[in-house]
RNA sequence: CGGAGUGUGGCCUAGUGGUUUAGGGCGCUUGGUUUGGGACCAAGAGGUCGUGGGUUCAAAUCCCACCACUCCGACCA
């Protein structure tokens, strides 16, 4: 991509709006933009990064075995009367009446929706177990939105079904949830702890929530110092004494990055969705939910991934690779970056090449720096005077000249 | 929804009744000079001071209403 080309008005200054890190970042670099209160624009370099994120956990979801499919967002008042929860959820939905003057509603969650599916489909014990997914927008009518993309109105939102036929499945099953997700958040670049919680509107046995420590998080946790127990506070109140082996317990802010449930049979049996066993008798199918909202885990990973520059992406949801600058543009200098910015691509290799002639090398690199790219490239009359680039990786402090002819050696070995 | 705050060109802001035909910085346009950490010179474009009403000889400035946004509370991925 010629950053001469890329839809974006990188700013120098922050706007007043944003007061947590992320979202000052996220504004200022151009990721996102907000349109109103708690509902965002993606840009061009937003939308790539949660595509990134959004590939991690689509290819973390087929490998539990779990089929994609897409619901839809405007919702079937019936379904949600059903399972009594039109009048009593909580965050509430965003009603609307169609031009009939009938009540319909966007989806804030699709426990309704899938159930309705599954109940049309599944009648015997031979189809259990199974599960599907869809990566879709949710809306929420939130009291109020807050910290940018910590909590909106309308995000996008993994969301997993599961179904099984006896509780011993679900909970095998929910075990290797809460592995995926801890490979997905590694694969963000974050740590998470898994830590009970309370259920809420959605209801079911019991509920784990995916953390990342952070002081820009809402939530309240606590931990255990010395056994690995954690529990929202919301669920076990304040306390300081752990309530597994009396240990210290440690109170920590925290951003809720994901949330699985183990529904037990609520849904299918609002709904009717049942099943016959070997013995031919009825019975309703376990359920299990698992989320994970996307936009709040990329508000999550810069507010653990920046420094006072600005962001400082893992690589694998970084929007490029390597951000490629020529600085000084010489006739020289010019063809030998155009080169390296062909031949890299070629390689399959995801390039920004900031190909502004305009720009001091001041600017280019803080602007560098705000959109953090993993490593950065510079190409100037000094460096290729032996036949050289300079290479910074943006969470390191230093620079290595590397010759231009082993530089994909060098990025590979990394 | 309760409490607090903010609203001035695209962005950050100065100005809190009269010398303001609303000032500056960034950005933008044109020309030139620059080029290793947010360049310089010159010329220029861009504003219903959130909206409506009121007070006053006079309102960005005071009053009222409304709207929008932010923060604290509750709720959540």
């Amino acid at each position: 991509m010629l950053q001469s080309q890329l839809f974006a008005k990188i700013k120098k200054e922050t706007p007043k709006e944003a007061e947590v890190i992320s979202h000052k970042y996220l504004v200022r670099g151009e990721f996102i933009e907000q349109s109103f209160s708690g509902v965002y624009r993606f840009l061009p370099l937003g939308f790539r990064v949660l595509k990134k994120i959004e590939e991690i956990i689509r290819a973390e979801m087929r490998k539990l075995g779990a089929q994609e499919l897409y619901l839809p967002a405007l919702q079937n008042k019936n379904f949600w009367l059903e399972t009594n929860r039109w009048e009593t959820i909580d965050p509430p939905l965003f009603k609307l009446k169609d031009r009939h003057q009938k009540e319909t509603a966007l989806g804030s969650t699709h426990e309704e929706e899938i159930t309705d599916i599954v109940r049309k489909r599944i009648k015997s014990y031979r189809d259990l177990p199974f599960s599907l997914f869809q990566i879709q927008e949710k809306f929420r009518n939130e009291i109020r939105a807050t910290g940018g993309l910590l909590r909106t109105r309308e995000f996008l939102m993994k969301d997993l079904y599961s179904f099984h036929s006896n509780e011993k499945d679900l909970i095998n099953f929910y075990q290797k949830v809460k592995m995926a997700y801890f490979r997905i958040f590694k694969r963000c670049g974050l740590t998470t702890l898994c830590v009970e919680a309370a259920t809420g509107t959605i209801g079911g046995e019991l509920s784990h929530e995916f953390m990342v420590l952070s002081e820009a998080g809402e939530d309240r946790i606590l931990i255990c110092k010395k056994c690995n127990f954690g529990a929202n506070i919301e669920k076990i109140g304040e306390r300081t004494k752990c309530p597994k082996c009396k240990g210290q317990l440690e109170k920590r802010n925290s951003i809720e990055v994901g949330h699985i449930f183990n529904l037990g049979t609520k849904y299918s049996q609002a709904m009717g969705a049942n099943f016959v066993d070997k013995n031919g008798k009825s019975f309703p199918i376990v359920m299990g939910c698992y989320g994970i909202g996307l936009p709040r885990l990329m508000a999550a990973i810069v507010e653990i991934w920046h420094d006072e520059k600005g962001i400082i992406w893992p690589k694998e949801v970084a929007p490029f690779q390597i951000h490629l600058i020529p600085i000084e543009s010489t006739q020289k200098v010019k063809k030998i970056a155009k080169n390296l910015y062909q031949d890299l691509q070629e390689q399959g290799i995801e390039v920004l090449y900031d190909d502004r002639e305009d720009k001091t090398p001041g600017e280019k690199f803080a602007e560098a720096d705000l959109i953090g790219i993993p490593y950065r490239i510079v190409i100037s009359e000094r460096t290729i005077k032996s036949n050289s680039v300079e290479v910074k990786e943006r969470k390191e402090k230093g620079t290595k000249l590397v010759k231009i002819k082993s530089l994909s050696q060098f990025l590979n070995s990394k």
